[in-house]
DNA sequence: TAAAAATACTCCATAGGTATTTTAT
DNA sequence: ATAAAATACCTATGGAGTATTTTTA
C-alpha cells in the first residue's frame, strides 16, 4: 500500500553507492538484509531498480526516476517530523536562515513586531546548505545567493550585489582598481565551482581538472586563511568579502563578473501566508 | 528514524473523522489498533496530536500542523510509485490532463513532433481533481482553471475567456444580450461556489446556505440536464458552454464577472526541463 | 578464484486481531 | 448506563542478524 520510507533510505543510499556492500556498511546494516529490502521494494513497484552486472552495480531508467522523487520525498519527511516536534513545544518559531555577510536583522525586527507571538530564530547557513534546510524542516524561510537550484522552492528576490575577488595582500593584482576573470585564469580557486559558473567558461581550463580540488576548509573564515596562505583565491559578493575584514587579505572588484542575486526561498509544498509577509519585510528592507 | 506513512494515513483519517470509531472503519483496522498506532505516532513525535476531550476528539496545534505536511506527503508518496511503475514499463509517457472546452491537441502534436520518442497520453479532468493528479502522480502537466490552490504547484499563464451564465432555453434571461452577476441573485447555483467566487459576494445570500446545495451531480453533462430541467443555472467559461452544445439550455455572458484565466500547471518538487518545454509550447498554442 | 550479491535459517519487534476495561457524561 | 477510547493478550508478518551459496569476470 503505502511505500517504506526505511527502504527508500536505503535505496538512496545503494543508487549513491552503486555497491550494496559499501551502502550496507554506511547504513550500519549487513549487506544480505540491504540485498532483501531492495528486491522487496523492486517487487513492491513491479520494478527492476539496478542491474546487477557482473562486478558492478547501477541504476535503471525506472531506478533514475526513483532516485529522483526518492530525495525529496525524504528530505519532506525530516521536515515534517521537524515541524510537528516543533509545534508540539508549545513555542511557535519561526526560523531564519542567512548567508554570512547578509543583514537580516531589520527585516526580523519589522516581523517580530508584527508577531510578538512569534519566536523568531536566526540560522547561519553556507553555500551547501543555504536551501537543504528549507527543504529538510531546520529553516522556514532562508536568504540565498543565486544560482540555487529552484526546484521545490519559492524565491523572491531582494537585491544584488556586485562580486569581488579575494587576493593576498601582496598579490600582484590587489592594488588594481579592477580587473577581469581572465586575469585570474592561473590562480587556483578555493571553492566549489558551482558558485561562480563563469569561472567554468575560463578557457585553457579542464571542465573539472581533479575533483581534489575544493579539501576539507569549508568556512569562510578557512578559506580565507588559505587565501591569505597564498594557496588560491575567492571569489565572493562585495558583502561577504566587508564581513569578513582579514589583514591580510585585499578585494577587487571583478569588471565581467555580473552580480551576485540574493533572493528568500521558502518551500513550494506549504502553506506560505507567514512566509510571504516575511518576504515582503525582507523585500522592503532590502 | 524515518515516519511510518501508514501512521500518517492513519493520522490523517482520524483528523478528517475526529472520531477513531469512524476513522478505523473507513481505514478496515479495527478501532483498538488505531489507537495503538496513534499512541506511536504521538510518541515517536513527542508530540500529543489529538485532545481526546470526553465525548469528541479534536486536532491539538501540533496535529494541526501534522496534517498540513502529512496530506501532501502523503500525495508525494503515491506520485512516487505512481512514476517509478511509469518507467519500469518502458515506454516514457507523459500524461497531460485538461479540463472539458479547453483544447489541447496543437500543443500535443507539436509536443509529440519534437519528442517521438515520448508517448502522450491526455486525459480529462474536472474542477474536482484537476490538480489531484498532478500531486499524486497521475499527470505530468495539466490545464487548469483558476483559481487553484497554488500550493506545490508551478504555474504558466496561457490565456483567458468570458465566463457566461447557463439557463434553461426558456428562461426569463435567456436572450438577453448581456446580464450582470446581480441578475442571478435568485436562481440556484448548480456548482462548486468556489468556482465562482464573485457569487459569495451577492449581497441577500448566506455565506454557506445549506451544505446540501451541490447534490450527486458532479459532471458537467448531468448538470446540464438539471439546468434544462429548470433546477438552476451555472456559470461556465464560454470555451465549455460551446463545447457541451445543449438543445434545451442557452447562455448569454454575463457582463460583471472577470474572465476565467487558464494555466497550465505541474508539480513544483520535479525536475522541470521536460515540463516547462510542454509548457512553452501550450503557451505558444494558446 | 575471488568479489559481490543472493539465499537459508533464526530471532524478535511490531502490526493486526478479539476480548475487555477504563473514563467521562 | 453508555459511548468512546485505551489496555491486555495473542498471532503472524517481516526486518535484522549470521552463515552459506551462487554467479561471473
Amino acid at each position: 500500500m503505502d511505500v517504506d520510507l526505511r527502504k527508500l533510505r536505503y535505496f538512496v543510499a545503494v543508487a549513491e553507492e552503486c555497491h550494496f556492500g559499501r551502502a550496507a556498511e554506511r547504513l550500519h546494516i549487513s549487506q544480505p538484509v540491504l540485498s532483501r529490502q531492495i528486491r522487496a521494494l523492486e517487487q513492491e513497484l513491479h520494478a527492476e531498480l539496478f542491474r546487477r552486472d557482473r562486478r558492478s552495480t547501477e541504476l535503471t531508467a525506472a531506478g533514475l526516476q526513483l532516485l529522483e522523487d526518492a530525495r525529496p520525498l525524504l528530505a519532506a519527511a525530516r521536515a515534517l517530523q521537524h515541524r510537528a516536534r516543533q509545534a508540539a513545544l508549545g513555542t511557535a518559531v519561526l526560523t531564519v536562515g542567512f548567508m554570512p555577510g547578509i543583514t537580516v536583522t531589520a527585516a526580523v525586527r519589522s516581523f517580530s513586531a508584527r508577531h510578538p507571538e512569534l519566536r523568531v530564530e536566526v540560522v547561519r547557513t553556507s553555500w551547501d546548505d543555504q536551501v537543504e534546510g528549507v527543504h529538510d524542516g531546520r529553516l522556514d524561510v532562508s536568504y540565498v545567493r543565486l544560482p540555487v537550484n529552484r526546484r521545490g522552492l519559492r524565491l523572491r528576490p531582494l537585491f544584488s550585489e556586485p562580486r569581488v575577488a579575494v587576493l593576498p595582500a601582496g598579490h600582484r593584482l590587489a592594488d588594481r582598481a579592477s580587473i577581469a576573470v581572465a586575469d585570474l585564469a592561473d590562480e587556483r580557486l578555493l571553492q566549489d565551482p558551482d558558485a561562480v559558473p563563469e569561472w567554468r567558461d575560463l578557457t585553457g581550463r579542464a571542465q573539472d581538472d581533479g575533483s581534489a580540488v575544493r579539501p576539507a576548509f569549508r568556512s569562510v573564515e578557512e578559506k580565507l586563511e588559505h587565501v591569505a596562505a597564498g594557496r588560491g583565491v575567492l571569489v565572493l559578493p562585495l558583502s561577504t568579502a566587508v564581513y569578513y575584514g582579514h589583514a591580510e587579505v585585499a578585494h577587487v572588484p571583478v569588471g565581467d563578473l555580473g552580480p551576485n542575486d540574493v533572493c528568500l526561498a521558502w518551500s513550494a509544498d506549504r502553506a506560505a501566508p507567514l512566509l510571504e509577509e516575511f518576504a515582503d519585510l525582507a523585500a522592503a528592507h532590502a
